[in-house]
DNA sequence: ATGCCGACAGGATGTCGA
């Protein structure tokens, strides 16, 4: 099963781009960040005539995450647990049959956190304390889960073309990096990372200052996987020449295939 | 040192992202 996360970055603006990338690599599931549309401005229908189904989470003009799936989605969960008054579309959860067995996926859209030393900040780091506690209540069921999108996180320097230049950035601080490693040490596994050595693999480049054409980019989009999961994986890859397409989205789709 | 670009809402230009 091959499974799919992309921060679209407004899916009305990406939507024949989403199209031709869907025929083109044919994945199972696709969870999908930052589509800034309501639920009733998703464009299910323009997928479900490609053979998908669609879970969303919208919100007007910001954030808004999405799942979409070629077998029926189950058990559909928006909003991550255990907050109080958190009324950003951030997260998606549902369950998804397989051949061998039924998995849990979840389209996450961490908050970015600029500027940091702002409420902003702390609500990344608050944010992500909540998926902690969520992703540990999870693993709870031994079962194959897979935790996947835009985390806003770098996790190390070679995950980034100069390390230096993000040292004041939300994306690259200690307590950031250290918000992932949370994940990691629960028992999530980083496929990308566990699949590819090489440094220098990226995710977004942003659309100013020529970044891409430079390639001076980030990786920000993650998948990570629970022990069953990571028990399952066979590779990942980045699909990089979407960012070369016209009208990107400054983000490229990251995926894995699973044995399930 | 700052903006660079792109999307949004709204109907000009400010806000937001990363």
């Amino acid at each position: 099963m091959r499974i799919a996360t992309w921060n679209v970055n407004s899916i009305k603006a990406r939507l024949v781009a989403a199209k031709e990338w869907l025929a083109e690599t044919a994945p199972d599931v696709v969870c999908m960040q930052e589509i800034k549309c309501t639920d009733d401005g998703f464009p299910a229908g323009e997928f479900e005539q490609l053979g998908y189904s669609c879970a969303v989470h919208g919100q007007k003009s910001y954030n808004g995450v999405a799942i979409l799936s070629r077998r029926q989605l189950e058990d559909v969960s928006p909003g991550l647990p255990h907050g109080n008054s958190d009324n950003h579309a951030r997260y998606l959860e549902a369950l998804v049959p397989g051949d061998k067995g039924i998995l849990r996926v979840a389209s996450i859209y961490a908050p970015n956190g600029n500027p940091i030393g702002t409420e902003k900040f702390s609500y990344k780091l608050d944010w992500h304390a909540r998926l902690a506690t969520h992703a540990n209540e999870l693993l709870a069921a031994e079962e194959p889960i897979v935790l996947m999108g835009d985390y806003n996180i770098i996790p190390e320097p070679e995950d980034c073309y100069d390390p230096k230049a993000w040292e004041m950035d939300a994306l690259f601080q200690p307590e950031s990096r250290r918000a992932l490693r949370r994940l990691e040490n629960l028992g999530y596994t980083d496929a990308v990372r566990a699949c590819h050595g090489e440094p220098q693999l990226y995710t977004f480049w942003d659309y100013q200052a020529g970044c891409w054409q430079k390639n001076r980019g980030i990786r920000i989009d993650h998948i990570l996987l629970s022990p069953q999961a990571a028990d399952r994986l066979v590779t990942t890859g980045i699909n990089k020449h979407m960012r070369g397409r016209e009208r990107p989205s400054d983000h490229v789709p990251v995926w894995c295939e699973l044995d399930i």
